[in-house]
DNA sequence: TTCTAAAATGCAAGCCTTTACATTTCTGCA
DNA sequence: TGCAGAAATGTAAAGGCTTGCATTTTAGAA
């Protein structure tokens, strides 16, 4: 019994055991290549002692990790959740861990977090969207590590995307609603400043009016930071003006939320009064009342076809590829035609 | 062409600057015990070398991370997301930083999870609920580690802890519930296997219950998985039962909203027909249709608390002590008296 | 200018693990 | 029984950083 109350070290587990650190450290890493009767008893010394490895050594000394780390927006909804718990998943399957880090949106903590993940020894990172400065890119790359863009896709970005397109997909939306006779638009989003997410889809139903013959900017833009509270109260200054739009798209299903929400409070009725578009379709949006029309995107697919690409890359060196996925247009209550 | 050089080091700043490595080193760690020059002339190399110091070799060296690991059952839903936050913002003020790991309320994926963030060096861990196998808890001690338990409060165990009292808070509710006429009530709860949190508020409604003169076991009770589908299918059928209950409680938020979406579904009015109660009171509750009647839980004021206490611990050695935090009944629309 | 204490800096010993290479122990077959 | 080759195991270096202690430089006082 070791009277000093220190942790043990695999050079503890390999005295107990009677072998070398080396058969130890094969013991954890190869089993196949220690013989039975070493492993046992290697085994119960690791048991006898709690021993735990040393990550940081670990790492030194293998010079790989086996963690991705993943640095999203925020945790503090669900628009991120599934796609990373997709993406989770299939990495386990593969051997790695996953590290998350979130930003609140801002590009500074980003950035740190990005430091901070490439100093922890993150093989590969997984990052939201396009829009950072070229010299994130460049210390990626002097560190020798692979990035994947998600939520987003680009194809003349020089960084490899798994995502979908943007603003395609909120084009269609609004194409749609355009059909339905609304003129009158209005659009709860993001801060477009640092989000290529938001801005695209903003694009994208400027695109859908000026193809309908509408003038764009006749767009009603209120920009916010994702909540509930923030949806809501920028769809009380909306319907507060003078000039009162039949169709409010939201920036995501969190927003569109939040403005059913204060719609409700202000006896406002939807999809009767004015309609409502989100996008994302996270569950919320079928909880909502009225359940809400909305933008499906694949989450869970995007987030294992990413993990997907960075296994094959980290363990084959398969390069990554441009892969684009599909949305789709989700009927449900907030949305209706105008009457005439 | 720089993807081919190697990863720039320590060493390879205190070449390039012209000083030793313990120079950059304090350089980066107490940079007032430098002189100014010296550190201009460092940090210019470190700026151009596009330095990443390597965390790994860091925590061997200085046998300390300045990290803290939060095991939480989940993070797709909202449960634990702004108590979380807090604790990482309470955190950062302190200059620790905060790696997140989930379990999907698997007590194996706990375990597994402990031991990830032990190995990666994790000063200290914030664990939700008391209820884990007294290995882990070895464990943590031969490995040094100091454990704070939240979300749950026992003051008669070994393991201190940041958090309310489930049992009493819903014991609170139920009784208030019963008071408003209702007499045949069902619970919607989580597994209570190995969860004291969900058992403690059963518990508290059997408590309620017998102190008003029910018989305990006339409770329905349903264990499923947290999920707004499994809510939704528990309150079916709970609900295509012969014995209707007047009263439904819902272990958390995210099961009410689940039996909520169900009720409309089915076509029975709530309060009216059914009353429905949730538990935690995040923003959900509040965007929910009926808004939801719930109790209130100080997520904030945990986390930050906790936070502090892990801090105190680890700067000054202050001992952890338990501490009780309140909750409170919050009144929305989905409760009503009984009509005789 | 000289001297002294304080400030700044350097040296080098770990911290714990993996792994290439060397060595020993098996295994099966002649 | 002896031997070659395979399997198992051991040896020791390397990996990047912090820090106690030693040494040099600096600033201020005499």
């Amino acid at each position: 019994m070791n009277s000093k109350r220190s942790i043990p070290t695999l050079h503890d587990v390999a005295k107990t055991a009677g072998v070398s650190t080396a058969t130890v450290s094969r013991c954890l890493n190869f089993p196949d290549r220690v013989s039975p009767r070493t492993k046992d008893k290697v085994l119960a010394a690791i048991e006898a002692l709690g021993y735990s490895p040393n990550f940081g050594a670990r790492a030194m000394a293998a010079r790989r990790t086996n963690t991705i780390g993943a640095i999203i927006p925020t945790m503090e909804n669900a628009i991120f959740a599934r796609g990373l718990q997709a993406f989770q998943e299939e990495l386990r399957l593969h051997g790695f861990t996953m590290l998350v880090a979130s930003t609140s949106y801002k590009p500074e903590i980003e950035e740190q977090q990005i430091r901070s993940l490439v100093s922890r020894g993150a093989d590969a990172l997984l990052l939201i969207g396009h829009d950072r400065r070229p010299e994130i890119y460049n210390f990626l790359e002097t560190q020798g590590v692979p990035a994947l863009v998600t939520w987003a896709f680009d194809p003349t970005s020089r960084r490899p995307s798994v995502g979908f397109d943007n603003q395609r997909a909120m084009q269609e939306m609004a194409t749609e609603v355009i059909k339905l006779g609304h003129k009158k638009l209005a659009l709860i989003s993001a801060e477009t400043a640092h989000n290529d997410r938001a801005l695209a889809r903003r694009t994208g139903i400027y695109q859908a009016m000026e193809d309908a013959g509408l003038p764009p900017h006749d767009l009603q833009v209120v920009e916010t930071s994702y909540g509930i509270v923030e949806g809501a109260n920028a769809f009380g200054e909306i319907m507060g003006r003078g000039q009162k739009p039949t169709a409010v798209f939201c920036g995501n299903d969190v927003l569109a939320v939040g403005a059913l929400r204060r719609a409700r409070e202000m006896g406002i009725s939807v999809p009767q009064d004015v309609s409502v578009i989100g996008f994302d379709d996270i569950e919320l949006a079928q909880v909502a009342y009225p359940p809400l029309t909305t933008v499906q995107v694949p989450h869970r697919e995007m987030g294992q076809k990413a993990a997907r690409a960075l296994s094959r890359l980290l363990l084959e060196g398969i390069p990554l590829e441009p892969t684009l996925l599909k949305t789709t247009l989700v009927y449900r209550n907030t949305l209706a035609p105008i009457n005439f």
